[in-house]
DNA sequence: CTTTTTGAACTGACTGGTCAGTCCAAAAAC
DNA sequence: GTTTTTGGACTGACCAGTCAGTTCAAAAAG
């Protein structure tokens, strides 16, 4: 009854998450009301609430939603370097790009992260935490092994180094999509591999 | 009329601004009310009207204010490295410093500046766009400057690397603020200057 | 087959509360 | 005497969340 019927109900959850993923970027968690979700989504206003618990609850899941899919794409394109025979650097340069294209495929979400992710003393800073935790964990991982392996310098601080290149990442992205769409994603690539592999201050 | 005289009203609408820039920060634009902020600064609700036009408005001038003052630092820290017979790549680092500093005397005003700024169809996109240019315009001056004196590589694509730098100071200050704030100004600043100066990459 | 029943999914009018912005007379401040 | 601030009552729009009722596909009964 209840058991495989709720194909119906995924795609009315889908549709939500995509109506408020675009709203939220654009207004704000506040700023958006459950009646434009809902008109977006082409649902009724009480089928948002027969499906969440609240205007928090949705986002939240969306949320883990898009951060699962974030984290499962780093991981992959790490993976495969290195069982391609790849450097860690080589494994780095992947995840950059894997961000990237990330970014310009939903970049809606990556928006509304950013924009959230620093605030305190909202419902779902939790939900945050463990959320960032989980990407940049992806990250540290990548660079653990890297000094283990002898490819990557000593020196580095691990944690703040992943928050670095994260955010290097995250802005560039976002500010690609928003001041300079013209230019490639190969564009954007190049430029912050070239930092990652330090021939800014010409070596 | 108001250039010299006002030294009253000026004190008001600092205290405004203080008081508007925390809330905001934690709450977000939407969700802070007149009155919250009102209450904050010790004046009465119609005191905010009488010194600005609206809620936006005070925030768009909070928005300049506050982005005058980390421009000038920065524009500071670079003249003052080439002045004393610093390199560019020193005026680089220096401004690393310079931002970092800043946003450790102002994380609330960071913070709500990161959250506006990639949002589309708001009141004030037009003044964050205006803002947003002159903060990454003082860098990409020094990196032309610095391509020009040989001292960085001409490989470079001077706005995306630009807004490389500036997105990796804000958002590993930002981090290091929210999620590791036990570590000190100095182990940050290295963290970050060792990958400007390509040393992560073990070179 | 046909009819009846079930219940998950959905609907949209309604409610109770919130908030930006107004108004203004009187008190401070300068 | 002019500018600025106070305080707090008021309005009208707007909005999160509720709930009584509808829909319909598929299961059960006949």
């Amino acid at each position: 009854m209840e058991t495989r019927s709720s194909t119906r109900r995924q795609a009315t959850r889908t549709k939500l998450y995509e109506a408020a993923v675009t709203l939220i970027a654009e207004q704000g968690f506040s700023a958006t009301t459950v009646d434009e979700i809902a008109e977006r989504a082409g649902v009724a206003k009480g089928t948002v609430y027969y499906n969440f618990k609240s205007k928090s609850e949705l986002f939240e899941e969306l949320l883990r939603h898009g951060v699962g899919l974030l984290t499962a794409s780093l991981r992959q394109a790490a993976e495969d370097t290195v069982a391609g025979g790849g450097t860690r650097v080589e494994a780095l340069d992947a995840m950059i790009r894997a961000g990237l294209l990330f970014i310009h495929r939903y970049p809606a979400f990556t928006q509304l992260y950013v924009a959230e992710l620093w605030r305190t003393n909202r419902a779902w800073q939790s939900t945050l935490l463990v959320v960032r935790q989980e990407a940049v964990a992806v990250v540290e991982t990548v660079l653990r092994d890297g000094v283990a392996a002898g490819e990557l310098s000593e020196e580095i601080d691990i944690p703040l180094t992943a928050a670095a290149l994260v955010g290097m990442v995250l802005v560039a992205a976002l500010d690609w999509q928003a001041f300079q769409p013209q230019r490639s994603l190969d564009d954007v690539h190049g430029a912050l591999s070239l930092l990652l592999h330090g021939r800014v201050s010409g070596h």
